[in-house]
DNA sequence: CCGAATCCAACAAGATACTG
DNA sequence: CAGTATCTTGTTGGATTCGG
């Protein structure tokens, strides 16, 4: 509307120096991914601090192998610290760190749209396959 | 911190309950694959309408597969309305929703910790790897 | 110009079994 | 308990070709 007229003929970079969107797609890859948001969300509804065996049991259906592999990832990315007790029987404990922390809040701006535009979305969807 | 303690049995649909992961998760795995996150941002800076070509210019080292395909499940969720002209050659041209502007705006949440942040993964990326 | 159709490589992820 | 190893399958997306 208000905007500027459209340009015939747009730099190519210009999207990728507006908002470094390359960064930004790592990122949703990210935590875009089938686990991640799972794991995060989980980790703060248990307090910031859980075992790999109560994270486990609060994300349904997750496998030993992905939660493992996630979980490695967020350590690697700095999201989450991993802390061993050298007990018998094992006992490990991931932990939340301030950045991980940071990233729930614009998350939490994403859970938000979907709680309240999700229905809006699937009625486009039923009625595009209508057709 | 202040949080209420630990339990020690979790419901395991606790997680659902508390913000609807699993539509979260569906929206996130929309916006987080390859190319959406480009297109939409592109759309927007084009002025909320472009055609074809033009998109296929504004995200480098997109496929027209992909650019078809994302734009086909952008128009079915409800995020662009899709605008044939009949005439030859022929021009199609694509528009953002009000649904699906009001998405940029989250987005623009994640968008704004990545650029704020990403330097600080890195590092723990880096500081992971060495080990 | 704007796609659709097909084929194919790469990766993500489930199932299962096994260890310190 | 907290993983790793291996195998198999499903999905994503790139390259190419063709059509209205």
């Amino acid at each position: 509307m208000g905007k500027p007229h459209k340009t015939k003929q747009l730099d190519p970079a210009a999207v990728c120096r507006s908002s470094d969107p390359m960064a930004v797609r790592e990122l949703l890859t990210k935590i875009g991914d089938k686990w991640t948001i799972f794991i995060v969300l989980s980790l703060d509804i248990l307090g910031g601090r859980a075992r790999f065996s109560e994270l486990e049991r609060a994300v349904p259906g997750i496998s030993q192998r992905m939660l493992s592999s996630t979980l490695r990832t967020l350590e690697r990315d700095g999201m989450v610290i991993r802390e061993v007790f050298p007990e018998v029987p094992p006992r490990v404990e991931y932990e939340m760190t301030p950045l991980g922390k940071g990233l729930l809040r614009p998350t939490q701006g994403l859970v938000d749209w979907a709680k309240e535009n999700w229905e809006q979305v699937r009625k486009a969807q039923s009625q595009y396959d209508e057709r």
